[in-house]
DNA sequence: ATGTCGGCATTGTGCCGA
């Protein structure tokens, strides 16, 4: 079973690229981040066509995630536990039952700029959120794989210039600290499973020819628990697509599980 | 740091968020 993550930066704008991407790649499930409208605004009919099942949670101008998967989504939950009064589209889970049952859990976590502030702060405490989430996801001893654009430059080998990102929300060393406490909890990195190194990046600003220069950084991330890791078989980043027509900021980063 | 983009409010363009 592939599984991809993929930040679309706006799914109207991003119609016909999406459309090619999931023609190449042929994925099972893609989880998708910053749709930028509401359900209803959904183009639902390309995904219908090509035999994907869709489950959205969006919101009106920001954020938003959708799942797009050929087998039935199941058990499907909308929001990040721990923050009742939290309006911001960032979080949607459901169940997959291939050969194996597989929670999905699509998440854009904030980014969090300008730091300090109101939008770190948030960004801080919907990460412990996320921790304790995960937390749980980990006592069901279940395969889970949690994957989006998690706005976290997790090492300086993740970033082309990673002196220009340390005061950056992305970069600092308390979202680095964040982000590790919620891996040390006994989740896989399925990306740095199988490359090292510099130069492994998941997105490119749209400025100052970012791409051609391959001034990127890598925020975009597949966490695995035990269960699902052990069925891991690949992992990739479809990078080329950022080269090609209306492209996205970032590019599709995908697992394939034994599942 | 800034050579850009998407969506919104709004009808020509400036703002926000990234």
């Amino acid at each position: 079973m592939k599984i991809a993550t993929f930040n679309i930066n706006g799914i109207r704008a991003r119609g016909q690229a999406l459309a090619d991407w999931l023609d190449e790649s042929q994925p099972d499930v893609a989880m998708l981040q910053e749709i930028k409208c509401v359900d209803e605004a959904f183009p639902r009919e390309p995904f219908d066509e090509r035999g994907y099942n869709v489950e959205t949670h969006g919101q009106k101008g920001f954020n938003g995630v959708a799942i797009l998967s050929k087998l039935p989504l199941e058990d499907v939950s909308r929001g990040l536990p721990g923050a009742d009064d939290d309006e911001q589209a960032r979080w949607i889970e459901a169940t997959v039952v291939g050969r194996r049952a597989i929670r999905l859990c699509c998440l854009y976590l904030p980014n969090g700029n300008p730091a300090p502030g109101p939008k770190y702060d948030y960004k801080l405490g919907w990460m412990e959120r996320l921790e304790r989430r995960v937390t749980d996801l980990l006592a069901d001893e279940e395969a889970a794989v949690v994957a989006g654009d998690y706005n976290v430059i997790p090492l300086d080998e993740d970033a082309a210039r990673p002196d220009a990102w340390r005061s950056d929300a992305l970069g600092l060393p308390a979202t680095r600290d964040a982000w590790r406490r919620i891996v040390n909890l006994g989740m896989t990195e399925a990306y740095r499973t199988r490359n090292r190194g510099r130069g492994h990046f998941t997105f490119w600003d749209y400025q100052a020819g970012a791409y051609d220069r391959n001034d990127g950084i890598r925020i975009d991330h597949v966490l695995l628990t035990p269960q699902a890791a052990d069925l891991m078989t690949d992992v990739g980043i479809d990078h080329a697509i950022r080269g090609g027509p209306k492209p996205s900021d970032h590019v599709p980063l995908w697992v394939e599980l034994d599942a």
